[in-house]
DNA sequence: AGGTTCGCCTGCGGGC
DNA sequence: TGCCCGCAGGCGAACC
């Protein structure tokens, strides 16, 4: 389920080949994505990809006109071809086609995925005009969390999964980083002091750029497979680890579901 | 307005 | 073996 590390991962990946090219046509042979991809996306066609960006796990092609803004929900993926594709296969929604033979083909086996055009500037489109900080960038730290969470009563874990408060953080690596800085997931998020905040601003940073790290090494080509748990399994402490030893106390992980999300922890080195 | 739940989908694991 | 069921999950929308 990509992350917002595989979706840096993926725009690493793609941009070096795309960028700067001519994007031909636009193929759609899926419309009912996420939201049905509107005819729109044609007013790309015949205009360089002028850069290729991310925004929270929004891809963003920018381009004179407007930008395409890709999703990957769940279970999408993205791969170059760089001269001759082959046939489409199953649950293969969308070939961006550029020039120079390249293709971009977006597969995406439950349709969670995204394809829209943002006329103009895409950061004023609104879905993603409200959201909050990049966790990688400024304006993202422990303070921020801190002013945020006051007087907020739901589960610190639903907390940092707002996008409104923070970007990019989805359920594995809110697990990750909970753990790391030792906050229990269940307390909410107006009873933590700033220092823990802190710890915990530094915790999500941390796992997300020690995931992007792992995905530049692992990924060979720039294929981003479907991964389920994430492509960076290994490298997981408790996710998708419960009834295994805390790796820190040995006590065996707690699973239990926290706003609405399978949600792994330790009760002992997590208050 | 914060908080919670719903629903969109397919793949897969477990039970039988 | 094969079928069915339930669950997983990002996240906007709809609700309370």
């Amino acid at each position: 389920m990509p992350e917002l590390p595989e979706v840096e991962t993926t725009r690493r990946g793609l941009a070096p080949h795309l960028v700067g090219h001519t994007l031909n046509d636009v193929v759609v042979r899926q419309r009912q994505l996420r939201w049905p991809v509107p005819k729109a996306v044609e007013q790309a066609i015949g205009h360089p990809l002028e850069a290729l960006e991310r925004r929270a796990k929004w891809l963003v092609f920018r381009t004179p006109p407007g930008a395409l803004l890709m999703h990957l929900g769940m279970s999408g993926s993205m791969r170059v071809f760089l001269d001759s594709a082959p046939a489409p296969a199953r649950h293969d929604h969308v070939d961006l086609v550029f020039d120079d033979q390249r293709l971009m083909r977006f597969n995406d086996p439950r349709r969670f995925g995204a394809l829209l055009w943002a006329p103009g500037d895409p950061l004023a489109h609104p879905l993603l005009a409200r959201l909050g900080p990049e966790p990688l960038e400024d304006g993202f730290d422990g303070d921020w969390l801190w002013r945020q969470s006051r007087g907020r009563r739901a589960a610190v874990k639903a907390f940092i999964m707002d996008p409104g408060v923070v970007v990019g953080v989805g359920n594995i690596y809110a697990a990750e980083a909970l753990f790391a800085a030792g906050v229990h997931p269940q307390r909410a998020a107006g009873r933590i002091g700033l220092p823990r905040y802190r710890r915990l601003a530094e915790a999500i940073r941390e796992v997300l750029a020690r995931a992007i790290r792992a995905g530049g090494t692992t990924l060979r080509d720039f294929t981003v497979a479907d991964g389920s748990p994430g492509y960076f399994s290994q490298e997981l402490a408790v996710y998708g680890r419960h009834g295994e030893p805390c790796p820190r106390c040995g006590q065996a992980l707690k699973r239990r579901t926290i706003a609405q999300r399978g949600t792994v922890y330790c009760v002992r080195c997590q208050r």
